[in-house]
DNA sequence: AGACGTTTAATTGTCTGACAAATGAAAATT
DNA sequence: AATTTTCATTTGTCAGACAATTAAACGTCT
């Protein structure tokens, strides 16, 4: 194979589009072992420091995994899902900081997400997902709970709920959009009150998922989403006057 | 700041780890500029070779983009949706058929997705979506279309009803479960009689975004979910007869 | 012959030093 | 003052070397 010398990428960036071309094209399956990097060096006709940034490249998107060694090197890895729930929570946290998307968008987005999965989950639920469920909403009860802890506790709750849901792909898709608003939701200062608000809604779910009453689960969502607006509202009308 | 030499892990991904931290925890600010590479290397006590590869790793991921010259650099990029689409897309897609995850599965999970965002987009629809969505089920009537140019117009179809929903948080979370499905949506063959269903269904939700009737759009998305499942359903009995 | 230690070859990980290419700033020239 | 030239800085690339790791091949002893 040839790169283009005169192209403005980088020959590294080159070449590991190449390869992850071929990888996405299944032309190198799973678990193939890439030649080594002396080999792809002189394939691609570069030095091998160039090959090993184009290997890291594909590396940090977990398309390949190395292993030093005599019968070692780049192997195309299968992609789990657990790697790409890592990029994903990644890409998604620094898409809401950087971007400057309202906290209206994030939680609207990921309300409609969550409300899409909610009738899967109720008609799939297991007991171990009610149970993580039931657990993380009494964790939420517990006095003397930080807000950081009470929003990591919402987060495994909600996660509980989507993967109820049984579906891996939907689980992927939403792990990003739920675990990207916590650091939104830690900016909120919880009052007792509106905890005990949000813990009795969680409640309501957790019923109406072990109900498997979709409706309700889907209302009761609503619900959930419309006040969190509001308790957000609240916390930018106070800080906007504070900054007056 | 110094880098653990007995770890486990690769330099490079130590490193890589250490800048990303401190881009995630907003140490370093959009178009901040990061030290030489020189200097990098002086920092964390490797060689400038090493340094590069961590480097490599944080331009694959988009979260730094590099410049030649005196004042060049590698500074903090702000990731913008449009990058963000791409890693997606690559990410889902590959989840998809290195994960012999099913048809119906994905299928599942894309349709609620789409039916997820449906009120939003029949609320807010503008102008250019509707005639986006006007215009590739009028291309989808064509004569003569292969099987790849019916998907891709499928494909634009419902990217123009998620973008109808103005929720760029959204946009970005369906743009892959749309763009993943396309190649296992491209094993089916369309049957004249199956195109003319599907262009149909298309154009009824059209009319419900247009007429502003969530409702109506819902159904006819589930209506489509179904009959896609069914198509799909028709293909792999097919070839399993076939198998035999 | 079989179990166990040793050597060896292959491969990635890292370092050193060097040069090319790009690029903006400073200096020199018109 | 405007333009050109020079220069310093920084990334991109290369060549060669050595260390670390690993499994297979080889020998040795029982």
């Amino acid at each position: 194979m040839k790169i283009d010398p005169s192209s403005p990428a980088d020959l590294s960036a080159q070449i590991a589009k190449a390869i992850r071309d071929a990888i996405i094209s299944g032309a190198l399956p799973v678990d193939e072992r890439l030649p080594s990097e002396a080999e792809l060096a002189e394939h691609f006709d570069v030095s091998r420091p160039t090959v090993r940034e184009a290997l890291k490249r594909l590396a940090a998107q977990s398309l390949i995994r190395t292993q030093r060694g005599a019968t070692g090197g780049a192997f195309v890895n299968r992609l789990k899902f657990e790697d790409a729930y890592g990029q994903q929570i990644t890409t998604s946290t620094l898409l809401l900081s950087m971007n400057a998307v309202s906290f209206a968008t994030a939680c609207e987005a990921r309300y409609a997400l969550e409300r899409a999965c909610a009738p899967l989950s109720a008609e799939r639920r297991s007991a171990d997902h009610l149970a993580t469920m039931r657990a993380e909403a009494h964790r939420q009860s517990q006095p003397g709970l930080t807000d950081e802890a009470f929003c990591a506790s919402d987060v495994a709750f909600h996660r509980a709920l989507v993967d109820a849901a049984g579906n891996p792909v939907l689980s992927y898709q939403l792990a990003g959009a739920v675990e990207a608003m916590q650091p939104l939701m830690n900016m909120i200062t919880f009052s007792a009150r509106s905890r005990e608000k949000i813990i009795g809604l969680h409640q309501m779910i957790a019923d109406a998922i072990e109900a498997q009453d979709a409706v309700a689960a889907d209302a009761t969502l609503a619900a959930l989403a419309t006040y969190t607006q509001e308790l957000a509202q609240g916390v930018i009308a106070a800080r906007d006057k504070a900054a007056q």
